[in-house]
DNA sequence: ATCATTTTTTAGCCTTGCCTAAATTATAAT
DNA sequence: ATTATAATTTAGGCAAGGCTAAAAAATGAT
């Protein structure tokens, strides 16, 4: 089965697989919205993925992957992540380089240089932020975790996960000592959602709780 | 100058240039085998690149690259001799599998990830086979070395070069201890354009003098 | 419950790059 | 020198994947 979809199918399907985590249907505003393209041409697309059985489509209700789609989203999602991991680690790029050249090799490179890429990475189950990279056959290995913004306070936990940001976002973790393996805590959470104190091993800092969520803790 | 020219454009830069080593302009339909289009269509392609001031076309009697067409050609083959051996010597690939991959890549990958991987590579000037790599402003390393079957008969020579063929070519190259670096002596050649037989390191072979063409000797 | 607003879809158009078929120009043969 | 053949260009289409504008459906407010 040479899945051989256009650089766009593949887009579409990687968004509708990003957006869907909760599991009610994508609205098509939203993903036209995610794609920087027009909702009118989010809608055509919707119908061509249909035809192709890659989604299911309730006109005025929204789209979900089937598991067909969901299987090759996945599958770009594996190639994301190993790309961007190989990119760092053999060509030596920082992280805000990664995923601009990323977008595009995702659809460039065949499955082929993938596994090789994995092979020299010394096949990785997660990348360096923690985020799992999904095997060959489609498989996303669990990763247990809660975001930080729902851990008890005052309780000892292990960041094993930052899930996707902005490079920004992932300096600044970086500079604060956030990084997957290390210990945090909840010291402090200030009132009407405001900004919660945590203290790692490099001292306190006060985050957003939207910006707590990102780091998963166990 | 951020030349983002698109894939198909790139790709009748690049024929052009491999078609034009004499110096006389390339005909359509020549450009148009070599690409597998319809002459129809390398004709709409070639307005378009006449246009923009990528090549110079007189109806009816050819097409030459620009110096600014000639520029982004030689840029596609430096990327190209850099991508296949990069996925060589890093990713493992054999002969026969680099230029399928790297085909597609060197439309795909950025000028920045090419020069890591020329870096990693230890930045060479010649690729496996002995042809030039271009450098990053275009200028092509001058390559010395004279087709084999131009050589003079019995005389002593060190093999600077094989040029482009068929990967099943190149491996037999290699069956036959035919490899730059390597020393070789014509010590036959049969009338009619038949067979030159020649002498090598590790025996010696006959070949049609097609193929003694491609090896380059000084 | 009706009317206004937002979301989604339909309709029609554009660009890129390919195609085939027909017309045109160049080349070769008598 | 004319005619036959071959090469090239023009003309008209097609599929992808965008766009805008207008119609239709869903949602929210009074």
């Amino acid at each position: 089965m040479p899945d051989m979809h256009s650089r766009s199918v593949q887009d579409y399907l990687k968004a509708l697989y990003k957006l869907q985590h909760n599991d009610t249907p994508v609205s098509t505003s939203e993903l036209a919205a995610r794609l920087h393209v027009a909702p009118a041409s989010a809608t055509a697309m919707i119908k061509k993925l249909a035809d192709a059985g890659l989604v299911e489509h309730v006109p005025y209700q929204g789209s979900r992957l089937t598991e067909s789609g969901r299987r090759e989203a996945v599958n770009m999602v594996r190639r994301h992540r190993i790309i961007e991991q190989f990119l760092q680690e053999v060509l030596h790029y920082r992280w805000d380089e990664v995923d601009e050249e990323a977008e595009v090799l995702e659809h460039a490179v065949s499955d082929k240089m993938v596994d090789r890429m994995w092979e020299v990475l010394g096949r990785p189950s997660h990348d360096p932020h923690g985020s799992p990279i999904p095997d060959a056959d489609g498989h996303v290995p669990h990763q247990p975790g809660t975001p930080l913004s729902e851990w008890p306070d005052n309780t000892p936990a292990t960041i094993v996960r930052l899930v996707e940001r902005s490079p920004e976002e992932l300096r600044y973790f970086a500079q604060q000592g956030i990084r997957p393996g290390e210990a945090v805590q909840i010291v402090q959470r200030a009132p009407f959602d405001g900004p919660i104190t945590i203290r790692t091993a490099s001292g306190e800092t006060s985050l957003s709780p939207e910006l707590a969520q990102a780091i998963h803790v166990q």
